[in-house]
Formats: structure tokens, sequence, C-alpha cells
DNA sequence: ACAAGTCTTGAGAACGCTAACAACATACGC
DNA sequence: GCGTATGTTGTTAGCGTTCTCAAGACTTGT
């Protein structure tokens, strides 16, 4: 077996063309100051002996890491996965980030940490130490852990935040969630829908206010009540059965529920059915999310698609564009879409 | 602002402890001789300054980079992410891969890429020559790509194929879809079938010949015909809908169908409804995949369920085990199961 | 008690790359 | 034509770790 045949080393690359080192380095580090003439006899020697630089050895030089560390819940993604629940977040986060950072010659990694308090710091200090990344995306509920910024900031290493708008240090993205919820709640009293309840999802994450704020505002804006009209899940199918029922006891002319994620509409839906009202007819339905599953339910279900991939797309891009100084704080809003669909109609008995 | 506080390297710790940098690089990897008393001493040491080595220099003085490499075909992938099909796939892969490997102390990555025969010596030449992983995940369509194969086995780098159990170089784990189309089959006919037929996948994954395979044996074994029971399909949803047209068409007495995905048993499922055939009543579905969407559709789908995770879970740990000569070939089977949901009945007029 | 082993520790080189600096060539101003 | 800015190339050191090899401290057998 012709096994380990040796690396092409940036020193073969050198003798090859009749160069030194360094002037190699420029050459595929793209420097300023090469002439066009020994460019090209480099870039010839690069190319026929196929080199790649090591990526542990530009690190170790100082220079960047070329790694983006994406960090997600370890008790969410299990319990996500463990129940074969679907993890359409993670993949969508992956998906944006690896595309994103391949575009840059970046890798992504992805680490699952606990929220635990006194894991948190152990766990993402070690991920730190050893892969020293250029940057680092934050998911919630990590997004506005004070323990978990506060580590970054002290260690100079710039991140993003998904799913936050709070304007606290390094770049906070959001998906605008006040006013998705605005938009959705709109959408239904625009289809002559007054009586329109909110599954929201829980406290831990900020976004859940935000979307309270936003079918709140709306309701307002048309001079709707909203008291009564509120209940709060863990995002949980189970937690949604019992937020759709606790809403459809408490409020027998409800016609319309905003769900906060997929999985509680699903829930909300088979509420319904099991209370044989119809939905679309009698009763509306939008969800949060936009999974998947989403298309392949009976009715399919409208909802508020987050982009989360672009979202992260994005929050890879300002990573890299800012490099390792530029750990500005901002706040970027993706706007979300509604994706209507079968389960949203015109309210009983209007027009 | 605090920034960039010096990372603890080995030497800080071999100062604090009043050793030698070898001694505390052996307590570190565990190495065989070292006197108890000084190993605890070290350990002490690192525990208070909070020492984690650094992977690029673990991987630049020649010893393993803790990086398993996972690939994954890049044009599959971004057609089910763009058209938001889910890629269960991708997650049951990294969640298995991710677990597994940080148990072991290493990480896993990502990189997309395409299957054309002109890139794919250079897109995975350049992640290995980046990244120089102590082992590849190879998944299908690349894990029988004798370019790639080659490639991996000419530089020594250990990998794992899944999906395959062809047995070629490197360690191949199948699911088993041999017997698990047997499985599937011998249950419908347990269920008084006789016309069960089989929409498959596209030739280019062997894995598609080999659920034929055990459709067909079934059948054989059972004394069944399965002339004119067999369509292929590419996995998606609109290849499912033309397969269910045309079996249905060719076998008005057909009362199963096994599709080799949940795409294409959901398009099975929309044309059985097209034709105004009740599922499970006059005809019995059963799909390969097992994805989430399996769960919420009208009626919810018997399944095979595709224990992905534990098997990349399981290629990780052969991978690992083996370090960096054991590249001995082997073929791991992780057996499939059946989840009965609603799909499935006795055929219509059986007992 | 002495030679021959085994265990334990340390010193120095090496991994592949880039930063910092040095050296040389070329251009420009007067 | 000489000094100074600017462009281009090469040289050296160092990143943090492990490997190789050597030296010292213990055993053990006779």
């Amino acid at each position: 077996m012709a096994r380990g045949r040796k690396t092409v080393t940036i020193r073969d690359v050198a003798e090859d063309a009749g160069v030194s080192l360094q002037t190699v380095s420029r050459v595929v580090n793209g420097g300023p100051n090469v002439r066009p003439q020994l460019r090209d006899k480099v870039r010839a020697a690069i190319e026929r002996l196929g080199y790649v630089p090591s990526l542990a050895a530009q690190r170790m030089s100082g220079s960047r890491s070329y790694i983006i560390l994406a960090i997600n819940d370890r008790e969410r993604t299990l319990a996500d996965w463990r129940e074969r629940r679907g993890t359409d977040w993670v993949d969508q986060m992956l998906l944006g980030g690896i595309l994103t950072c391949s575009k840059h010659g970046y890798r992504m990694m992805v680490e699952l940490i606990d929220t635990h308090s006194d894991h948190v710091e152990r766990e993402l200090g070690a991920a730190i130490s050893a892969l020293q990344p250029d940057g680092v995306i934050l998911t919630p509920p990590h997004s506005e852990n004070a323990l978990i910024t506060g580590l970054l900031t002290e260690r100079g290493i710039p991140f993003a935040r998904i799913g936050s708008n709070a304007p606290g240090p390094g770049i906070a993205l959001t998906m605008g969630d006040e006013g998705a919820a605005h938009l959705a709640t709109a959408r239904l009293a625009e289809l002559g829908h007054r009586r329109i309840a909110m599954v929201a999802g829980p406290a831990q994450y900020s976004l859940s206010g935000w979307r309270i704020e936003g079918w709140k505002r709306a309701m307002r804006e048309l001079g709707l009540p909203s008291d009564g009209l509120l209940e709060a899940g863990d995002f949980g199918y189970e937690s949604g059965t019992r937020a759709a029922r606790a809403l459809l006891d408490r409020n027998p002319d409800c016609t319309a529920i905003i769900a906060s994620s997929d999985q509680m509409a699903l829930a909300a839906l088979e509420v319904a059915r099991e209370r044989g009202l119809r939905v679309p007819e009698d009763i509306s339905l939008i969800s949060f999310d936009n999974t998947p599953i989403v298309r392949f339910t009976q009715p399919p279900l409208t909802a508020i698609d987050q982009p989360i991939a672009e979202t992260v797309s994005r929050a890879v891009e300002q990573l890299i564009a800012r490099g390792p100084d530029g750990a500005d704080d901002a706040v970027i809003e993706v706007a979300a879409a509604l994706v209507e669909r079968l389960s949203t109609a015109p309210a009983p008995g209007s027009a």
C-alpha cells in the first residue's frame, strides 16, 4: 500500500518555483508586493504540486485559525434528537454556516454545550482553547448568557448572537420576532379574525417576549383586546396541547391561534380536531419556524419562515469581514416571511 | 476591554508544577511512566490554570489531529435544503458523530463535496491537506466512489463507508438494507398482502439494489410473483408520484407499497388519495427513513427506521479505536427496525 | 555489592507556517 | 549623480506541542 505519501508543504512549492518560503506564503495569502511574473510562477508550482496550506500550521504561526465555532444547547439538541422531533434548526444553521464559511476559505465546527452555569464556562473555555476559533456563533438560549458573552469578550474573540436583539456585546442578529408576530396577527385580522390567541414560547428565550410584544401591538393597533388570549409553552408538542386546550376552554369564541413553534401548532391542530373544530373553516392556525413537517400535515400549515440559514450566513460574513479586532457591537435584522398554506382562512361568519 | 488574555500553554503548567514540558505532556496524554505523586501535582496545576492543549499545536507536532471529517454530497444536501425538504440525514449523522467524537476528545467537521469526478479529487484532497483528519466518514453516494476511496487509501487515512456493504477498502457500515426490505415485505405478507410493490431508489446508490434484493427474496420465499411490481425513483417527491402512478396503473390489484424514502412514500400517499384509495384500508404503505415528517401525515406512516446516528457513531468509534494504522477492511451491520404506525393494516378482504 | 536492566525525567529538535526584520533593487526628486 | 522613498525578495525566529534520545534514579539477580 502506497501509505503516507508525504504531504506537500510550502517548502516543496518554494523549491519547485525557485523562490523563498515567504514569497510562496505571500502569494497564497494574496500579499501585496509580489511581481506578477513571480506570482504566476509560484501559482503554477502550487497548482502542479497540489499544495494546500495546513490549517494547523497557519494557526500555529499566529495568524487566523480559519475556524468559526457554532455553539448549540446540548440539552435541547439532544432532546430534539432523541425524540426524533427533528432538529431542523441545527440543519439550517449548519448549512447556512458551512456554505458561507467555505466561500471564504473558513470551516465551521459545531459544539454542544450545557446551559448549566457551572459547566458553561468550563466547556466553552475548553472548546475555545482547543480550537482557537476566529469567531463564535451563539444560538438561543446561549445568546444572552452573560457568562458566555463575558468569557468571549474577555478572551477577545468576536462573536455573533443569533435570535437576540438586545444590543449587548457582540453582533446581535435577530429575525425580527416582534415584526413577524405582528405580521401574522395583522394578516389574521385582515381575514376578519377578532379573537386571535397566542401560544408563546418559554420566557427563558427572549424572542418569546418579542413575539408576545408584536402580537400585543397588532391587537392594540386594531383595537382588539388580548386579555386571556395568551398561553405559554416550551416549544414542545405536549406543552402545545396543554396550551391550546386551556386557550379554547377559556375562549370558546377564539377563531385563530398563533403558535410560537411548529410542534405547538401541530398540537393545536390536534386539539382542534379532538374538539370537532375544522381547520381552517372554524379556526385558523399560524405557526413559527416553517420546518419541513408543516408541509405534510392535513391541512398544510401557514407559517412564519425563520430565515435561520440566512441569518447564520450573515453572522459568519460579519465575523469574517470584521476580523480579529472588529468586535464592534451591532444589531442586524433579517426579515422573516409569512408562508401562506391552507390552515388560514377568513374568520367564520365574516364576509 | 481585557482583550487577549494570554492563552495558557503547556509551558505555564510546567512552570507552575515545577516540572518539564515533557512531563506535563505525558500526564495530559496518559503516558505510562509518571510517578503518581508527580502526576497529581501536574494535574492540580492543569486544573488550577485551566489548561487545555491547543489542537493546532498537537497536530503540528506530528501526533493526531483529533478531527474526524464527514463527507456529504453537496448537490443532494443543497437540493434538500433549498427545497426545504429537510435534511434529516445530515442531522442524524452530525449528532451521532459529534456526540461520539466529543466522548473521545475528538471533533467532527462536515464537508460538502461534489460528486463530479473532476471536482472530487481536488476538493477532497484540499480538505484533507488543510485539515489532516485522523479519519474520514463517507456517506452515499460517495461511499463507493473509487476515486475517493483510492485517494484516501493512497494518503493512508482510515475511512468508513456508510450505507455500503461492498467489502471494499476501509470499514463498511451498512444498515442492513436487504434485511430491512425483507422485514417490511414479510410483515406486509403477514398482514395478508400478496401484491406488494416496491418503489426503489436510484441505481446510483447501491443500497437501492440491496433493498430490491430483500424485497425479491421475501416475495420468492413466500411464493409470490414480483414481476411488474417494481418502479424506481430518485428518492424525491416528484419521482415518487410518477412511480406510484405507474405502479397503480399497471397493477390495480396492488394492496401494498414499500417506498425507499419518506418523500416517495408521501407521494404514494397522495397518489392513493387522488385515486380514492384509503390508507390503510385499501392500500398499505411502508416507507424507508423514518424522518420526523412521517409522524405527522394523515395517517402517520409505518416506516423502516434508519439508524443513521448509531451507524455514524459506530463508524467514529471504529476510526478512533483503530488509530492511524488500523485501516483494516471490515463490514459492520447496524440493524434497522420497523416502526409500525397507521399506514399498514390487513389486506382488504383478508380474514 | 556490582552489572544489567527498568522506570522516570528532561533536553533538544521538529512539525509547517507567518510576522518581523533585513537586504537588495528600483524609482524619483533635486 | 546622490540621497531618500518605495517595491520586492530573502532570512530568522517563534507559535505550542510531541517525538527522539539521553541521562539519572531505582530495581533486580547473582
